[in-house]
DNA sequence: ACCGCGTTATGACAGCCGTCATAGTAGCGG
DNA sequence: CCGCTACTATGACGGCTGTCATAACGCGGT
C-alpha cells in the first residue's frame, strides 16, 4: 500500500479505496475522500464528473490492478516458487497488516461488491473486472509452476475465494486464525496440482 | 428463507437480514425495514430500543442460527453423507437462489462485517458469534463423518471461507461459476480428510 | 367505568449525504 | 494586456438518515 506522491486525482482514488475497504461504500463520503487525500473538495467534481459511482469504480479498478501486480512481486520474492508458497505469501500480507495495524480494513473489491452489486451495475462490472485482473496473473503463475492450464483457472478462483472469505471471518473474529487455517489446509492441495 | 408468519418483532429482524444482505447495512434504512416487514414504524423503537445497531446485530444472529440449522437439514437430506456432499449442498443453496432469483443478495453476516467491523464493536461480536454458531454444527457434522476432531474445525473454517468468498465473486461476475468451481475443487480434499 | 400497559401513530429534529451552480484563481500562449 | 483553459473554492439545495417526543389506541383486568 505505497502512497507514492502522484497527482491529486490518483491520490483521491487511492484514498477512496482506503476508506471503502475500512468503512464500506455507503459510509464513505466524498468529503471524507477529499480530506483524506489532502485534496480540495472542488476537485472531486472536476476529476470525477460521474460522481461517487465513478470514484468507487476507479478505486475498485485500482485495487484489482494492485492485487494483480502483487502476484509478480510475491513470485519474485520466492527462491523456489510453489503454489502453496504463493498462497502463503498472499495470506501473509493480510496477517501482517492485521497484526501490526489491527483488523480495521478488508478488501475494497469485496466491500464494493457487497454494497453496490444490486444497486449500481457499473460497479458490479468494475468489481468483476477487478477480480479478473487479479485472477489472470495468478492463474498464469500457477501454470508457470507446473499446474495444468485447465486446472490453474479453477485453483486461482479457489485461492481468491478462500482468501476473501478468510479476510471477512478474520475481521469478524478479530483473529488471524481463519487466514492461517486456510493457508495451511489449502497448501497441499495446491502443490499436488502440479504435474511434475 | 421461510418467512413463517410470526410476530412483528421477528418479522422485522427477518426483513432486516433480507435487506442487509441485498443492499448492505449502510443503505438499509429503518423505515425500509418496517415497510418491508409490513410493521408499523413506531414499533421499531419499541422492540429495538438499542436502535439500528441492535436491529443489525439481531439480524446477524438470526442469520447465524439459520445457517447452523441448515447443516442438520443438509445432513438429513443425504442418504450417504460425505464431506464433499455436504459442501456441495451448502453451495447448491446459493446457486439455486442465483439461478432462480438473480444475483441480488449475498450473506448478511458478510455484509455486516464489511460495513460495521471498524465502526460498531457490538456488531463485530455479533458477526463473530454468527460465524461460530455456523461453524460449530458444521465441524460436528464433519467429525460424525469420520473426520478427526482436530481437523474438523479447520476444514469447517475453510469451507465457510471459500463459500463466502465464492458468493462475493459470483455476485460480482453475475455467474455461479466461482461457486461450482469451489465445490468441485474442494470436494476431494474434504473427503480425503476422513479416516476410514 | 376506569386504570394500566403493550403497542402504534405521527411529526419534528439535527445532521449528513451527493450534487449542482457560481465564482474565483493560477498559469500560459498570444 | 487579453483570453483561454485547468483547476479550486464555497455555499446552497433537496433528500434521506436515525432518533426522539408526544399522543393516541386497543384491550384485558377489576
Amino acid at each position: 500500500m505505497t502512497g507514492t506522491e502522484r497527482g491529486p486525482r490518483e491520490r483521491m482514488v487511492f484514498s477512496a479505496a482506503q476508506l471503502i475497504r475500512r468503512d464500506g461504500v455507503g459510509a464513505t463520503g466524498m468529503r471524507d475522500v477529499a480530506a483524506h487525500a489532502g485534496a480540495p473538495r472542488g476537485s472531486l467534481q472536476h476529476y470525477f464528473p460521474g460522481g461517487k459511482e465513478q470514484l468507487v469504480n476507479e478505486a475498485v479498478a485500482w485495487a484489482g490492478r494492485y492485487a494483480g501486480k502483487r502476484i509478480a512481486r510475491f513470485m519474485a520474492g520466492m527462491s523456489e516458487p510453489t503454489p502453496s508458497g504463493l498462497f502463503a505469501a498472499m495470506v501473509r500480507q493480510w496477517t501482517d497488516e492485521y497484526e501490526t495495524a489491527g483488523f480495521l480494513s478488508g478488501c475494497p473489491v469485496a466491500a464494493a461488491t457487497v454494497d453496490c452489486v444490486s444497486s449500481a451495475p457499473s460497479t458490479r462490472e468494475a468489481a468483476a473486472a477487478a477480480f479478473a485482473t487479479w485472477r489472470k496473473p495468478l492463474a498464469e503463475a500457477l501454470t508457470g509452476m507446473g499446474v495444468p492450464a485447465e486446472r490453474a483457472g479453477s485453483l486461482a478462483t479457489l485461492m481468491i475465494s478462500s482468501l476473501e472469505g478468510a479476510i471477512i471471518m478474520a475481521r469478524a473474529e478479530g483473529d488471524v486464525r481463519p487466514l492461517t487455517t486456510v493457508a495451511r489446509e489449502l497448501g497441499p492441495l495446491l502443490d499436488a496440482a502440479r504435474e511434475s
